[in-house]
DNA sequence: CGCAAGGTGTTTACAGTGTAAACACTATTT
DNA sequence: AAATAGTGTTTACACTGTAAACACCTTGCG
């Protein structure tokens, strides 16, 4: 029942990470899935639709990766430091279907509830880095939106001008983790501090 | 003297502001300038091409608007402030543009040095605010990378994530950007103390 | 002057794309 | 047994980026 979608999900992915973003045409896709080029309709309203699934498939993961790394660590400013470093790594290691997953083309991505409810899991993941860096402050959840979109806002930055190579980054690959890791320090260093002062007098 | 060159960017800019980025055709921005679908490759050796020389004007321009808001401010930190309330702004008033910008076609942007360029200077006004912050230490030139990139990682995913709707925001628009100030201010924390101790134990 | 050369634009042609429409087969429901 | 819904195919169309050949218009040089 239905195979075929899941497959062609897991076909697109492939093709995009061995061939390209370019190279990821639906023909193609249907091609590789050994179906006629019309067959992903029925399955898939139109191209953005499959890319959307694609998407979707791609923001678990990642989720799936930070948990991972996450579930390692003991200490809480480790665990938190930790996040930082498996979503940029994720996007290091996967980058065509990172950019996919936040590229342009899903401009209404509330028309696909599966890709947006995976993508707030991802960054439930980054509320909860600040939340672990929080010494003890318990209710104020209001304070705490500005840090996390801060902090969403660093890591993604810093994967997209990392896989966009904008960065002009040391050949020793210990020594680029090193410079990520002092980059996403310094928000770690800011958060503490910040839940001590909340109002900023303007 | 090719007055069609530049035109044809500007016709482009047009449409992609317009009609966006799916609308942004090689044959439709001929048509618009007035020429054969072929006229453009005599300018441009691809689509490509054109796009990068559109991604160029678009990086110039965003410098523009961060000179022009930094100017008006005396106060250091203020200006630091100004510098990324206005890479925001320019993100989010020209979101088309800031995507092409910022797009996965430019692969290996070395090969448009043009847009290489442009782009640097971008990241040398993060840079710059990150001195501003930093209260008078003169030498420790090599300690600065890190929170330049993050000034400039914050910059762009909050520009990004703002763009692509990922934040939901409060309705009323200064709200939205008091929202958006408290997220630069962040780092605007950060910077100082990073200055004074610049070596993180692990 | 004549004429080759190069720059700029055009027409024509082609392979590849996303998608609409009509059709075929198969399983399920009534 | 007959209607229906689901899944796949073939055919067709408008559109895309780009290669090739051709026309024109300037410019420099004998």
């Amino acid at each position: 029942m239905s195979n075929l979608k899941s497959e062609l999900i897991e076909t697109a992915i492939g093709i995009l990470e061995s061939r390209g973003t370019d190279a990821l045409s639906l023909r193609l896709v249907a091609r590789a899935a050994g179906v006629s080029h019309m067959a992903p309709y029925r399955h898939f309203d139109n191209k953005t639709a499959l890319l959307a699934a694609v998407a979707e498939t791609g923001f678990r993961d990642l989720v799936s990766a930070i948990d991972e790394a996450v579930g390692v660590q003991a200490d809480d400013a480790l665990r938190s430091r930790a996040i930082g470093m498996a979503y940029v790594s994720f996007a290091r290691r996967r980058p065509a279907l990172y950019q996919l997953m936040f590229g342009p083309q899903f401009a209404d991505h509330e028309q696909y509830p599966g890709l947006d409810e995976a993508a707030q899991m991802a960054q439930a993941r980054c509320i909860e880095a600040v939340r672990l860096l929080e010494p003890g402050t318990g209710g104020s959840a209001a304070d705490i939106r500005p840090l996390g979109i801060a902090v969403w806002s660093l890591v993604h930055g810093l994967a997209q001008l990392l896989i966009d190579d904008w960065l002009d980054l040391p050949e020793k690959q210990n020594e680029q983790e090193q410079l990520i890791e002092r980059v996403l320090d310094v928000l770690g260093r800011a958060v503490p501090s910040a839940a001590a002062d909340n109002n900023t007098g303007d």
